[in-house]
DNA sequence: AACATTGACAACCGCGTATTA
DNA sequence: GTAATACGCGGTTGTCAATGT
């Protein structure tokens, strides 16, 4: 028995939506919230649609608070920041740059922004493609219990990562004291904290919802703020860039050791990438 | 005017992951 | 511990308007 489609395919209308269905569905969820799960949300809302279109189409292009406009300079660059230090993770990408979508941010990527960085001899360095990494593990089954399987060896590896992380933290606590004697890299490490403070928290509502306000018109209610957020943001990633990516880092020498291998080099990609949503994760609740 | 090409964006698909039974 | 289920993400494809030939 193979794993079961999220949703039946039969009588499911599919393509463009139209006024009405936008309407359903506005409807529904201004009555009934987001959380009510999206596989039966067609059949409530009276759609014949996959739950995965109707979420699809409320995230991308319904949701209140979506900057569908053009992206500024501002935003331009920092996408090609946070693309240049966390590649296509167009959804952490999307996290930091108020009311824009993955899907919005990935299009622009795709078809202008990539072609512009081309044309200035601008080209950031590539990441990893993750289908291809999906491809290489990817073993083509449809046996379910083969699946979970292979689901469950992967949760184990996951604990252990997790056990790995409490220990890097450990780490991070015991090199943290070390650059306490080093003014400069500390700086910098408060940096990244402080910073992070000033962007969220002008960028996000106080429920954690993004702000219907696009970067530039942020950065235009106040200059003094807009320096502050922009000189932040830059020098936020900067910092972290700086300290995580180096092979040096803030780890001393001795556990920098650890990570000389590929696997433990991949598990300190991933810590990183941890590391890094953690931050945004904590600074919004300043 | 007719057709081809290009660009922008909406939507789909398949997979990985988290959660639940 | 295992299997089933639902959700979310990233890659890809489809569609349509604008532009070029």
């Amino acid at each position: 028995m193979g794993r079961k489609p999220c949703c039946s395919k039969e009588g499911l209308k599919k393509g463009s939506w139209t006024k009405k269905e936008d309407l359903l569905l506005t409807e529904y969820i201004k009555d009934f919230g987001e959380g009510t799960g999206w596989r039966s949300l067609p059949k409530k809302a009276g759609l014949l649609r996959c739950g995965k279109s109707c979420r699809l189409r409320w995230v991308n292009y319904l949701k209140p608070g979506l900057n569908r406009g053009t992206f500024t300079p501002e935003e331009d660059d920092l996408i090609v920041r946070l693309y240049t230090l966390l590649g296509s993770r167009w959804s952490l990408i999307a996290g930091r740059i108020p009311g824009r979508t993955d899907n919005d941010i990935k299009n622009y990527w795709n078809t202008s922004l990539l072609k512009k960085l081309k044309v200035q001899g601008n080209e950031p360095r590539k990441h990893k493609s993750q289908s291809k990494k999906r491809r290489r593990k990817k073993e083509k089954s449809n046996v379910s219990s083969q699946i979970n399987q292979k689901n469950n060896d992967e949760n184990k590896t996951r604990r252990k990562k997790k056990e790995k992380i409490v220990e890097i933290h450990n780490i991070e606590d015991e090199a943290a004291t070390k650059i306490e004697e080093q003014p400069h890299t500390q700086d910098s490490v408060q940096a990244v904290l402080d910073n992070n403070h000033n962007f969220t928290s002008s960028s996000r509502y106080k429920d954690g919802t993004s702000s219907a306000t696009s970067t530039s018109e942020i950065h235009s209610s106040s200059q003094n703020i807009e320096d502050q957020n922009q000189d932040g943001i830059f020098e936020k990633l900067q910092v972290i860039d700086e300290l995580l990516l180096n092979d040096n880092c803030l780890f001393p020498p001795e556990k920098c050791v650890e990570f000389n291998n590929n696997e433990n080099h991949m598990l300190f990609e991933e810590i990183y990438e941890q590391y890094f949503q953690l931050v945004y994760e904590n600074s919004c609740h300043f």
